[in-house]
RNA sequence: GGGCGAUUAGCUCAGUUGGUUAGAGCGCAGCGUUGACAUCGCUGAGGUCGUAGGUUCAAAUCCUACAUCGCCCACCA
């Protein structure tokens, strides 16, 4: 074996090759942006990982197209900006550090705020590494120099400058208001962060009495109906809709609260359903939604009977600092008892649960800080609707669109001490106001005693500035200018109204503009089931175990190629094990052209040549094709890309590389080669070359790997494969030898079939005749002999040159293939084939008759498809008539 | 209560401006140790593209219903 295929193992060995390669672009820089004066710059944000824990398959996901469209670039020459970052996810990591010290049997009350920070830096280190090297064992080609972290000085800042600029022009207010808390977490939580669950529950039917005109009891009663009885102890009013007709006469009078004996009016709301339940809702303004809002527009008092651990309070009466679900039981039994529970129903309703804890949410009044957000969405609408913002796949902006128009006030304050602090300061003397750099005095009256702000930020509104925040905003920064706004915002469609939204919204708030031209949405990634992967499920795929088992680029082909857009998808072992398959094949098919240069070092093609069909003219047919097909799938992959098509354009790659260029080029390249003819090596040395240009993106490592080997064996290769050009596939293409090599392979194919079919040995020789009225199989005569063991072979004009009995005949378009094979030939079987051909021809011929002599056919179809069709026909009336002669000679 | 997606070969999925005989991987059947690769090669079987209508010269692709599964949004107590 040549000296030069000792390096180049048998297989291709992943584990070996990765992290030397990592290493070496990063030492030369590669990952830094170069700025190329006219072209436009290309840039992504990294969507930042929580500092939860590891990296799971959507990062994996994320990390793969986001590299892949930045190699893509790269490697065309655009100025290249990739930012990583990650996020210190607030309530998520709050509770996961909660968990570990609940392991040492302490939880965060115990530690107090400023010890309860220090452990969760603590683990913020360990996790930020971890991170760091997940990303460089999946191949990220980002700017590691300007990595940031959302509690970094820059975001700080840039969080404190967007609450005050807010803040300042009232976009931002302070107020009671119902929010979801949630009581374990003991925060308050935005709509988007509860999840609805339906659950099986009970209606209860109490009787409230009625009080007459001087308030006094009498023997009427209202009948409410509920699902928390527990609240009871909060009602301030009884609603009922102004319309039915069965509570007229009661609106305006008053009932006795029972228990806690309050009176309480009646009165008429539209939020009323006359149809549900008892007709009549009692108001509990200070523990429902609706409720409130019923509250709000009559006025009423507003009780809150609950504590921040979900405890009845003092307002509670007899239930002072029972459980809310104790006092559920206690309430209704007490009712019974006084004979005010009218009846019980089944009942199913939604209801809400942290998603972070899961714990069952309360709607409660408190104090919280909002954002005004309608102002924000139209400048947000706007922009996807005009189209500077566009979405991929695009059915996604219309549930953008319509959470925007429908967007509540957005609840930012936490009851966390994981997060950005609330840039707010109180005095002694009462003031509040919003400053960016820490106040020494009031900003009203002067008073140096101030105190700030205990509440911390929802994660999401550092998130929500992270396009310009990681640039440099608020400074003016030359970053900031160059490459704001970015290209391509890629995450799941999971997040578009936690962050997406928010990041159109403050990215036109701060910069005027918005923060990415696309958005490329992907699926979730699942198991092998379809289910989601979830720690309790325990089917959670770690990306760093699958990349040891089947390397980085099989594990980045699978998820480029394992979907579309939008789409969820499942992971199995199969799927990765075609990916592995393809990186070993690409290996192997380049470690045949490095053993078959031998010593030699190979000149490409003039580029010249290899543009014009005028000067490929004289070259071998199969030279001629591949450069014809190389140039084709090359502007496909470029078009595909452009159109976010990734897993067409990886598909694409996948069947051109394996199925033309190895099972077809490199063996037609053969038969040369073995005969000791160095002639392919330039034109085989260009179509791998090309491949590992169009392949890299994808596939990196196995691509550079390859690449800094042929670099010995072919004159001229960039230095490394990452910043190479990308074949833009600019060229004349050549379908005539396309047209040429098509007959060439299906005559092999159809020779092929006969011997299988009738059990030729593998090993030996046939003799052929080819019957064709086109030339063109001359030339490739030594590659049909070679690729379908036949010779002699006699190409002849017409196949009644050719002998008629003991033959095995295959009809083709274009041409016919005779086997003789006397003693191997079955009459009957042969017979049995030919006239399923017949008949299958038959069909066709009567179908494309039909159809070209449809008057309305002819006159609306377009020429070319008219043509085509025209052509077919020709095809198979001549098929048929080959296989009908053949027929009538086996009588 | 609205909205979205999926439904294509035994399995998992492609099929983007409607126009070859609807494709791939795996699986299946047969053959193969020809020095790139058994993580391979060759050959083959396998689909009335969920159902019913419609538009069109032409539908897996567009429209309308329906079915099944999944998801999102929504304050029916």
């Amino acid at each position: 074996m040549a000296k030069q295929m000792k390096d180049m193992p048998s297989a291709y060995d992943a584990s070996s090759v990765e992290a030397p390669l990592y290493q070496m672009w990063m030492d030369k820089g590669y990952f830094r942006p170069r700025i190329v004066p006219g072209r436009d710059p290309f840039s992504i944000i990294m969507p930042p990982p929580n500092v939860t824990g590891e990296l799971h398959l959507g990062h994996a996901l994320t990390s793969t197209i986001e590299d892949l469209l930045i190699r893509w670039h790269r490697m065309l020459g655009d100025p290249t900006l990739w930012v990583p970052g990650v996020d210190h996810a607030g309530i998520a990591t709050q509770n996961v550090v909660e968990r570990e010290i609940a392991k040492e049997g302490i939880d965060r009350h115990d530690l107090g705020r400023e010890k309860f920070e220090e452990r969760v830096w603590q683990w913020v280190g360990k996790v930020r590494s971890r991170i760091g090297i997940q990303h460089m064992r999946l191949g990220v080609s980002c700017d590691w120099d300007r990595e940031v972290f959302t509690l970094d000085e820059g975001p700080q800042k840039a969080v404190r400058t967007t609450f005050k600029r807010l803040y300042d022009d009232g976009l931002i207010y302070r107020g009671e208001r119902i929010t979801n808390w949630c009581p374990r977490c003991q925060t308050a939580l935005s709509d988007l962060e509860v999840d609805h669950v339906p659950t099986q529950g009970k209606l209860w039917h109490f009787k409230y009495p009625l009080l007459d005109n001087d308030g006094n009891p009498t023997d009427e009663y209202i009948r409410v109906a509920t699902t928390r009885p527990e609240t009871i102890v909060g009602d301030t009013a009884v609603a009922v809709n102004p319309a039915d007709d069965r509570w007229q006469a009661l609106i305006d009078r008053a009932a006795l609260l029972p228990i806690v004996e309050r009176p309480i009016p009646i009165i008429a709301d539209d939020a009323v359903e006359m149809e549900f339940g008892t007709g009549a809702v009692k108001v509990t303004p200070g523990h429902d939604p609706n409720d409130f809002d019923i509250g709000g527009r009559h006025n009423l008092p507003i009780v809150v009977a609950m504590d921040a651990e979900a405890k009845m309070n003092e307002n509670a009466g007899p239930y002072n600092g029972v459980d809310r679900f104790e006092a559920r039981k206690l309430i209704v039994a007490d009712f019974d008892r006084l004979g005010l529970l009218e009846k019980i129903e089944d009942h199913t309703s939604s209801i809400g649960h942290c998603s972070r804890c899961d714990t069952i949410v309360e709607p409660i009044v408190s104090m919280q800080w909002f954002v005004k957000t309608a102002a924000l969405a139209t400048p947000a609408i706007d922009a996807v609707k005009d189209g500077r913002i566009q979405f991929v796949p695009k059915r996604f902006e219309r549930d953008f669109m319509h959470w925007m128009e429908n967007i509540h006030d957005w609840c930012i304050s936490r009851q966390l001490w994981w997060g950005h602090r609330i840039p707010v300061w109180y005095c002694g003397n009462g003031h509040m106001f919003s400053a960016i750099e820490d106040p020494a005095a009031c900003a009203e009256c002067g008073s140096a005693t101030l105190e700030q702000e205990s509440d911390v930020l929802d994660t999401w509104f550092s998130s929500g500035l992270w396009p310009h925040s990681t640039l440099g905003w608020p400074e003016d920064s030359e970053d900031l200018r160059y490459w704001y706004p970015t290209s391509v915002l890629e995450t799941g469609y999971d997040i578009i109204f936690f962050w997406v939204a928010r990041m159109i919204m403050l990215g036109l708030y701060n910069m005027g503009d918005v923060p990415f031209r696309h958005v490329y949405l992907h699926g979730l990634i699942r198991d092998e089931k379809g289910q989601k992967m979830t720690k309790s499920r325990g089917n959670v795929v770690d990306p760093l175990e699958i990349i040891e088992k089947y390397g980085t680029d099989a594990v980045r082909f699978t998820l480029a190629t394992g979907g579309t857009p939008g789409n969820d998808f499942r992971l199995f072992d199969e799927k990765l094990e075609q990916g592995r398959n393809f990186a070993n094949k690409i290996w192997n098919a380049s470690r045949y052209f490095v053993q078959s240069a031998g010593g030699r070092r190979i000149s490409l093609p003039d580029p010249a040549a290899i543009a014009s069909l005028n000067a490929r003219a004289s070259w071998p047919l199969e030279d001629r094709w591949i450069v014809s097909r190389t140039l084709a799938v090359s502007r496909d992959v470029n078009r595909l890309l452009f159109e976010f098509q990734v897993n067409e354009a990886a598909r694409l790659l996948y069947d051109f590389f394996w199925s033309e260029y190895a099972d077809w080029y490199v063996e037609m390249a053969k038969v040369r080669l073995k005969s000791g003819d160095t002639s392919p090596l330039p034109v085989l040395a260009y179509a791998l070359a090309a491949s590992l240009r169009l392949l890299h993106p994808i596939m990196p490592f196995v691509t550079e790997a390859i690449w800094q080997h042929l670099r010995d064996h072919i004159e001229g290769l960039e230095e490394a494969l990452i910043i190479a050009a990308f074949p833009l596939g600019e060229g004349e293409p050549d379908p005539e030898a396309e047209r040429q090599a098509n007959l060439l392979m299906d005559v092999v194919r159809a020779i092929r079939n006969i011997r299988a079919e009738r059990g030729v040995d593998p090993g030996r020789f046939v003799e052929a005749y080819i019957a064709s009225a086109d030339t063109s199989l001359a030339q490739a005569t030594p590659l049909i002999e070679t690729l379908a063991r036949a010779r002699p072979l006699h190409l002849i004009p017409h196949p009644s040159s050719a002998p008629t009995t003991g033959v095995a005949t295959a009809v083709l378009t274009g041409a016919q293939v005779i086997l003789p094979l006397a003693n191997l030939i079955d009459l009957t079987a042969e017979r049995d084939k030919l006239s399923k051909q017949l008949t299958e021809a038959q069909t066709e011929i009567t179908r494309l008759e039909s159809k070209l002599s449809n008057e309305e056919f002819r006159s609306k179809a377009p020429a070319p498809v008219i043509a085509k069709e025209q052509e077919k026909l020709t095809a198979a009336q001549s098929r048929a008539q080959a296989l009908q002669t053949r027929l009538t000679e086996l009588g």
